[in-house]
DNA sequence: TAGGTATTCCGGGAAACAACCGGGGTTTGT
DNA sequence: ACAAACCCCGGTTGTTTCCCGGAATACCTA
């Protein structure tokens, strides 16, 4: 199967929680752990990793928080996957098969498959995610509310 | 990143090993793991599963070893995945996110990216990946000569 | 027909690795 | 001074990979 990692998963909603979240202060992980009820610690690792990405922007001091570095309609999800799974396993190498029908037909038929996908996923913005929720009838007044359940 | 695990690329080597070899004997495991430069106890392993999931027949005793179960065109690249990594992970308990928009929006956003790669691997048979072999110039005579590089 | 051998089958478990999580401290802005 | 993002690093848990010892089965020879 495809396995995405919780890492990529946290991720995903770290950023749209950001992005479906109007306000014009930062948002802060607190917030986003409090909601998505996961160890605050981790998902400022995450945070970080989405910042050194260019996706997000870390905004210091009390009333600081995260905010997107660029326009909703300019992130992709395959950045944020790509931010996500691309920080530790740097080593990447390949295990490169020995026999010829692997080199040459399995090896390659994946790849194709993941650039297809990779490319699919470039094709989807953080926009349109938020119309979507917006379109579900995910409201943005619920959303800002259990802000304050914390 | 659309992660595959190694025994998954294990299973469609073997499996395409078989397919692509015509000879009416059966292919044994060493001969498998003296091609792909594989741990033979684990590649057994691998085949078992591909066995069980009603891809490959194993036939015992001397002279023995695995041959498809069905023919090449009616085997998917589908089948071979998720027999490989469906074997495991039994639990399958989907860590359900909290918040609505996790819920409501990145999850059946991730499901349906799944479900449309399944879909596509469905579609793609052993017979396919042969002919693609046979194309590339893979020819069956080094195939078949290197059986007795052990 | 009986026994020896080659091979698939089966379960358990060690070893390596990645994912997950927390601590302590530093920097920055209010 | 305080509140938050930043940074490094080590510990825990879980998954993947790999190995081992044996049992079952089929072929071969005598």
């Amino acid at each position: 199967m495809l396995r995405l990692s919780r890492k990529t998963l946290l991720a995903l909603e770290a950023v749209i929680d950001i992005a479906f979240n109007a306000r014009p202060e930062p948002v802060q992980a607190r917030e986003i752990t409090a909601r998505q009820g996961v160890p605050q610690r981790y998902l400022e690792q995450v945070m970080q990793q989405l910042v050194r990405a260019g996706i997000l922007k870390g905004v210091r001091g009390p009333r600081g928080g995260y905010r997107l570095a660029k326009e909703r309609r300019r992130i992709s999800v395959g950045d944020i996957v790509r931010a996500a799974e691309l920080a530790e396993d740097e080593n990447t190498e390949d295990v490169l098969p020995k026999s010829e029908l692997g080199a040459r037909i399995v090896t390659p038929f994946i790849q194709t498959l993941q650039e297809e996908v990779m490319t699919r996923l470039e094709a989807i913005t953080v926009e349109d995610l938020c119309q979507k929720a917006r379109a579900a009838g995910v409201s943005v007044d619920d959303h800002i509310a259990s802000d304050f359940t914390i």
